[in-house]
RNA sequence: GGGACUGUGGGGUAGCUUGGUCCAUCCUUCGGGGUUCGGGACUCCGAGACGCCAGUUCAAAUCUGGCCAGUCCCA
């Protein structure tokens, strides 16, 4: 491609793109994520150049700027003659583009599996998922859940039982109808959520009120034959999916194990430094077969929100289908009052789309498959004595327990700063000739914060730094995450806002939909929680004016 | 479900309108050698693609049909 073929056929975004940039030097084209780029075609061959001079952008502008002289002077000193590497798409303005990229620029998912909406975990989108499972595990089983798990296939004869449930799932299912040549008698659907498969199961299993409550969970591959278009993590058709199923005495029991359930998920979201909004979702847009039904949801910004995990209180709307019933201490025969509690891997996209930044993905030290990045500097005058303090270094925080990757790869110290930010490496450790002579080493993290740590204690200081790196990026979350939101008083201002909406409603079903064809979205439902930030008081409902009633409710375009 | 569009090495592209100038170009990637190494190194050698199947034609990446895969839009 050529300069000139762009400027041939101008357009605003492009003129005044590079208005503001300097059109000499080295230019490099914008990473496309393989999904897109074959749609992006049709616009480029139209365009004749135009988006991919849209994208020429000079490599320099990844620094601070040409006022920065210590930028200039490495820049002087670098050999500049080579390729340029691919820039991220903007995350402001080209979200979606930008989380392909980083997905898998940062080698968490695979995308070229032939079959839709299947996704392949690499080894360290892999390693990230194992974390991701080892805190659901963690903070589940201190609330006294079990594991279990259940066949992947479920009849169609159990599947049917509960009426609002098969409805609600019927559009959605795979089916598995043959076995060999043979045509199944009972045709079998691929789980896409386990109550149907598990219910008869604790049926048998519960028959006195000394087996209450029952909490059991399991972390298992379900399967939801997406229509709409598909993303990595955030919307598959084979879905990573952790699952508590629990029965309880009575509705109050049930309606404990919600909170209890809320308060592991406050746990997790810290370790993920995910800041989030439990909502209650209104009746037209409950869990099939539910009572009730609360979703935990992120703001994603440009109004979007994400459900990353919700909690359903389902009363005795399964048992009495399935049979699930024990004896009381009264003699008495009831049925078991049950919740359920899901969280689904794209709370693993949530955590790459909200951290992430124009550098790559931002793991959070739990989840992070490196917490600890070392890399030697080799140079010709400091021999062997920088790598042999990177090995040292590396030896000692993995015997602290750190998970550690010393990278001794052959790319310039340069290339594999870029990489691991990419990557999204909470800590990177530099050993070079400074560094071997004073016995320290040269930190920064993933939020660019720089130290010289002494070696002596070095497994403190990275515990510390790494707490440090946490804390911050929960500060930075919870900042992104108060911006995210505005108090709409009009129905006819809640379009066109970048922001999730919190609107007056009067919990009306007809005045709920009218708010959503007013943001083009969902009325997620009303907060349980006082919200997070200032909120004027209360006035009437946006859509039909009445006091009486009304709510703040959270309106947003689902993600 | 309806419609539109797109498939070129591992990745991104050019070429397609008007069939031959293309045993397909450039960048990146990968393998090997050398020089390097404090923010995306250089250099030399090498590897690697027209989604699949038919058709039209002297000749197909290019035109036609079917299939497969993907993307977008609408319901």
């Amino acid at each position: 491609m050529s300069e000139s073929s762009g400027s041939a056929v101008p357009s605003l975004t492009a003129a005044s793109r590079t208005a503001e940039r300097p059109t000499t030097g080295p230019v490099t084209e914008a990473f496309r994520p393989r999904s897109s780029s074959r749609s992006m075609q049709t616009t480029r061959r139209m365009a004749r150049g135009l988006c991919a001079f849209d994208r020429l952008i000079p490599r320099l502008d990844l620094d601070p700027g040409p006022h920065d002289p210590a930028r200039e002077a490495i820049s002087r000193r670098t050999p500049r003659g080579g390729a340029p590497m691919p820039e991220l798409p903007d995350k402001a303005t080209e979200f979606i583009d930008w989380y392909l990229a980083v997905v898998e620029a940062a080698d968490l998912t695979d995308k070229r599996y032939p079959v839709k909406g299947l996704n392949v975990w690499t080894p360290y989108g892999m390693a990230a998922r194992r974390h991701f499972d080892r805190v659901l595990v963690r903070e589940i089983e201190a609330t006294g859940s079990r594991a279990v798990e259940f066949p992947t296939l479920i009849p169609e004869t159990e599947f049917a039982k509960e009426k609002e449930h098969i409805k609600g799932f019927d559009a959605q299912v795979y089916w598995v109808t043959k076995g060999g040549a043979t045509d199944l008698d009972t045709k079998l659907v691929l789980r896409p959520t386990s109550e149907t498969a598990m219910y008869p199961i604790f049926a048998l299993w519960v028959r006195s009120h000394r087996d209450l409550p029952l909490n059991v969970y399991q972390i298992v591959n379900v399967f939801r034959y997406e229509t709409k278009t598909t993303r990595p993590f955030l919307r598959d058709r084979e879905i990573h999916f952790f699952e508590e199923h629990t029965c309880q005495a009575n509705e109050e029991h049930a309606t404990e194990r919600v909170r209890s359930n809320r308060a592991a998920f406050a746990k997790m979201a810290h370790a993920f430094a995910l800041p989030y909004l439990a909502i209650r979702r209104p009746e037209w847009d409950k869990f099939p077969g539910a009572y009730y039904s609360i979703g935990l949801d992120v703001p994603m910004g440009e109004a979007r929100t994400l459900q990353i995990g919700t909690v359903h209180h389902y009363r005795e709307n399964f048992s009495r289908p399935y049979g699930i019933q024990f004896e009381d201490a009264d003699g008495s025969q009831r049925f078991v009052h049950q919740t359920t509690f899901g969280i689904s891997g794209r709370l693993l996209g949530a955590v790459v789309a909200f951290h992430g930044d124009q550098r790559g993905a931002v793991f959070p030290t739990e989840l992070a498959p490196y917490e600890v990045v070392v890399i030697p500097i080799p140079s010709a005058d400091s021999g062997d004595a920088p790598d042999g303090l990177a090995g040292e270094v590396a030896d000692r925080l993995v015997r602290h327990g750190r998970r550690v990757r010393l990278d001794r790869g052959e790319e310039r110290p340069g290339a594999k700063y870029y990489h691991w930010e990419l990557a999204g490496a909470p800590l990177r450790l530099e050993v070079g000739r400074r560094e071997a002579e004073q016995r320290t080493v040269h930190a920064v993290d993933r939020l660019g914060r720089k130290e010289s740590l002494p070696i002596e204690g070095l497994e403190r200081r990275v515990d510390e730094r790494l707490a440090e790196f946490d804390r911050a990026l929960s500060e930075r979350a919870r900042g992104a995450f108060q911006e995210a939101f505005s108090v709409a008083l009009r129905l006819d201002n809640l379009a066109g806002s970048t922001k999730v909406r919190v609107v007056s409603w009067c919990g009306r079903e007809e005045c709920g939909h009218r708010i959503e064809q007013a943001i083009d979205g969902s009325l997620l439902g009303t907060p349980e929680d006082p919200l997070p930030f200032a909120t004027p008081e209360i006035g009437p409902c946006i859509a039909c004016g009445t006091i009486e009633g009304a709510r703040w409710a959270i309106a947003a375009r689902p993600l």
